[in-house]
DNA sequence: GAATTTTTTGACGAACTGTCAAAAATGGAA
DNA sequence: TTCCATTTTTGACAGTTCGTCAAAAAATTC
């Protein structure tokens, strides 16, 4: 249990490897670029052994998803301590999604998969529970900015409405909006010329009519974009 | 051109039957419950035969989204003829948009697969027109709504947001909140209680927010849902 | 160093996709 | 009706890829 013999570290070490490879292959050539036959071939093993770590195809897409949402989390938490008022830290935690989606295309296309109902069904248990653990960590980053800000009193929620039922707002529109933009071929041909802006203009909507004070009418919000940029995202 | 011969008329609703056959399979058995070998047998044809009619397997599953789509638009089109105010009409879109997928959830996977890459790329260019002019029909029909709220002095768009822009909001939070509950098994541990509410409440302060009169706050809005579900879902 | 357990291997069966030359059906024209 | 050109259908076939499993190899224990 405590003493990882070189061998378990080889196992381990082989296991990355084999989701590297993996993860490759779908970037370059998309879902139908990965193959059990191929991984074998590239970490020099056989199959059999690809099969003792992934019981099937779709637990490697599903590890993968897992490898992101963990990134994910991370990036939020850190957005999620941005110096400044609740409200400041909300919108740090949207502009990191914002730039994830950008910067990383590949990782929201394995999020993606993840709900995929062909891929979902065949997975484990096992692996089923990292997904939900990801997501909760999430959730719980992103509503404990809501708690803090009924705490300092810069938001009340209405009568039966919780602080998940906020952020499942915000989770949706900004999965949605991802997901017709990295989709819909022709979202300009249908008028939408800037859909990223649109998506910040929606979602600073959105806490305006929930009275998340300052209001974006009282405080200019893009000032801060900079500050969340070096601070958070670590650009030049 | 202008004379079905029997044989035209013999092929035209072969391809009916062969997207029949194929819903079923993908309705009772998912996505690899579609097989070209079975759908052939059940047709009586052979294989060659129905890939006179679909190049590919992924084409039949696009044809089946853009059956969904139609199906989508026209009921759009009754929501938004809704006897009402402008935000009743919308309203009613939205609240058409809910019936439509709490009611036929497999319709809503069909979309779905549709913004599958590896699908999607398979697909030739001739269906992508179908697809992007059922994307046309339904913005036109939801921004005429809001082109009309714009007319009779409900709604003052703020300078530069496009009624296209207000839309993709609109469709964002919904496909984000639909997938999210589609896929996410676990949304109650996760402290949403009630997703489709929340779903409804958001629009409501989406709109609200851009001042789309009557607020939620000067009308009760839930009031007319009977309505809807009589004249335009023909409920009891 | 022998015995036991774990891990690896790759040939194999099964399922499925998409192709194509040959066969059959169709629709005039003579 | 008969012939012929065109269109449509057929199903055997080649080509992929997944996942399995008995046997071989390696590691571990005693």
């Amino acid at each position: 249990m405590s003493t990882p013999t070189p061998k378990q570290l080889q196992i381990q070490n082989r296991e990355l490897k084999i989701l590297e490879i993996a993860r490759e292959h779908v970037v370059s050539e998309g879902y139908h670029g990965l193959n059990m036959d191929r991984i074998a071939e590239e970490i020099k093993s056989s199959k059999g052994t690809v099969y003792n770590h992934f019981g099937c195809k779709e637990e490697i897409i599903i590890a993968l998803a897992v490898q992101t949402m963990e990134k994910r989390a991370v990036l939020f938490q850190d957005a999620a301590q941005f110096k400044g008022g609740s409200r400041q830290r909300i919108l740090a935690v949207g502009h990191a999604n914002s730039y994830f989606f950008q910067k990383f295309p590949d990782h929201f296309r394995f999020e993606q998969m993840l709900r995929i109902d062909s891929i979902w069904e065949k997975t484990s248990a096992k692996r089923r529970m990292l997904v939900k653990s990801c997501e909760m960590k999430c959730m719980a980053v992103v509503a404990g900015v809501v708690r803090d800000a009924i705490a300092t009193e810069d938001l009340v929620l209405p009568e039966g409405t919780s602080p998940e039922d906020l952020v499942f707002g915000l989770w949706s529109i900004s999965l949605g909006a991802q997901t017709i933009m990295a989709s819909s071929e022709s979202l300009t041909d249908l008028g939408v010329k800037n859909p990223a802006l649109a998506l910040r203009f929606h979602i600073q909507k959105i806490l305006d009519s929930f009275h998340w004070t300052p209001l974006s009418t009282e405080f200019d919000y893009d000032s801060i974009e900079d500050r969340i940029d070096r601070e958070v995202l670590n650009l030049s």
